[in-house]
RNA sequence: CGCGAGGUAGAGCAGCUCGGAAGCUCGCCGGGCUCAUAACCCGGAGGUCACAGGUUCAAAUCCUGUCCUCGCAA
C-alpha cells in the first residue's frame, strides 16, 4: 500500500519515521512551507524536510492544497495519512482518496491543535491517540481505534508527545493493516460530548504566582517546548523549563523569591513553586545550582 | 545586513568604564567538626581570559576582524 504522508512537528516525525521502517511504502511527504525563522529571520525547513529527504522522499509544501487539486490526482498512491499536518484538508483532496489521521487525544475529548498540552494544563492523568477518518470537520471523522495511555506526575510536553507518538504509530500500522486486509471497522464519534482545545498564545506561558503551585507546575509541563513558562524578576526574564511543588516550611508573600544554595522557591497562592531547571535571558538553560552559582536576582520579589 | 546579550578553572558568574600579579560560588580531592541540618571549618588540584591581528614598557581590560552561544521580535 503505497502512502502519502501529512505531517509538520516532531509528532509527525515520529510517525512518519515508523511508517518508513515499516512494510507500508510512503511516496512522498507533504508539511508546512519553510518559514523565517531565528535571528537574521532566515528561511527555515521543518524538521521533517531532513528526514524526508534522507530517505530520498519527495517533499511537497505547498501554500494551498486547493490550488494542487490536480497535483494529488495524478499523484501515485492509495491512501493519505495525516498526523499534526497543521492545516485544514479541503474536501476536494479529501474526494480523491481515503485519508486517515492520527489524534493525541482520547476523541470526542480535545478535537483541535493542542490536545497534549491541554491534557498537561489539565492535570489529567490519563490521555491517549485515536486513529480515525480524516473529515473536512475538526478532528469529528470516525474512530477505527482508540488506547489510553498513562499519564505520569513528572511527564512533560516532550516526553508525552514521545510516548504518545510510539504508541500512535503502533496503532497506525495495526490499521493500515486491517484497511489493507478489508477488516478495519469504525464507530463515529459521540459529537455531543467533543470538547474542543485552544490555540496557545505567547502569554500563556507566563506564571501568576497567585495561581495554585499545582497549575504552575502543569503550565511548565505543557508548555516546555514553547512558548515556555516564564516571569520577570527585576526586568528580567525567567523561562521555567522544569518545576514542582516544594517542599519548604517558612512564610513568605506571594510572588516572593526565596532561596537556599542549592534551591530556588517562588511562593504562590497555596506553597512554594520549585524551580528545577530554567533560563535567564542571553543564558543557556541551566539546572537550578547551577543558575543560583552565578545569577544575581536584581529584584526579590517577581514583576507584575 | 531585524533588535539585543554573552564567550574568564569541570559548571555558573565577577573583573573590562579608569590597562599594572586570575577572583567568587558550586563541584572535585584530602582533613576536621556536629545528636543533627535546606549545615559549618581548614587545606589542595585545576585557567594560552573563544580565535587572529593591532596599540602599549605592559592587554582579560583599548581598537579591528573571525568563529561560536543565547534572549527578543517575526
Amino acid at each position: 500500500m503505497k502512502i502519502l504522508f501529512f505531517g509538520t512537528p516532531r509528532f509527525a516525525e515520529i510517525v512518519l519515521q515508523g511508517l518508513i521502517d515499516s512494510e507500508f511504502k510512503v511516496v512522498g511527504v507533504v508539511c508546512q512551507n519553510d518559514k523565517p525563522a531565528g535571528r537574521g529571520n532566515k528561511l527555515v525547513s521543518p524538521h521533517i524536510v531532513s528526514l524526508a529527504k534522507a530517505n530520498g522522499l519527495p517533499v511537497y509544501q505547498f501554500e494551498k492544497l486547493k490550488d494542487h487539486i490536480e497535483d494529488f490526482k495524478t499523484m501515485d498512491y492509495d491512501l493519505a495519512v495525516t498526523a499534526s499536518y497543521g492545516k485544514i484538508l479541503p474536501k476536494a483532496f479529501l474526494d480523491i482518496k481515503p485519508c486517515i489521521n492520527v489524534h493525541p487525544s482520547l476523541l470526542p475529548k480535545y478535537r483541535g491543535a493542542t490536545p497534549i498540552q491541554t491534557a498537561l494544563l489539565n492535570g489529567d492523568k490519563v490521555t491517549g491517540v485515536t486513529i480515525m477518518k480524516t473529515e473536512v470537520g475538526m478532528d469529528d471523522g470516525d474512530i477505527f481505534v482508540q488506547e489510553k495511555v498513562e499519564i505520569l506526575p513528572e511527564e512533560d510536553y516532550v516526553s508525552l508527545l514521545d510516548k504518545l507518538a510510539s504508541v500512535g504509530l503502533r496503532l497506525l500500522l495495526d490499521t493500515l493493516k486491517k484497511i489493507e486486509d478489508g477488516t478495519s471497522v469504525r464507530t463515529p464519534q459521540n459529537h455531543d460530548e467533543a470538547t474542543f482545545v485552544k490555540l496557545i498564545q505567547k502569554e500563556d506561558g507566563f506564571l501568576d504566582f497567585s495561581q495554585t503551585t499545582e497549575s504552575l507546575v502543569n503550565k511548565v509541563r505543557a508548555f516546555v517546548e514553547s512558548p515556555v513558562a516564564h516571569f520577570y524578576v527585576g526586568g528580567d526574564l525567567i523561562k521555567v523549563y522544569k518545576a514542582q511543588i516544594g517542599q519548604f516550611a517558612e512564610q513568605a508573600e506571594v510572588g516572593q523569591i526565596v532561596k537556599t544554595k542549592k534551591k530556588l522557591f517562588v511562593k504562590a497562592q497555596d506553597g512554594f513553586f520549585e524551580i528545577l531547571r530554567c533560563q535567564a535571558s542571553g543564558g543557556k538553560v541551566l539546572n537550578v545550582v547551577d543558575f543560583l552559582n552565578g545569577y544575581h536576582f536584581k529584584a526579590m520579589v517577581v514583576d507584575r
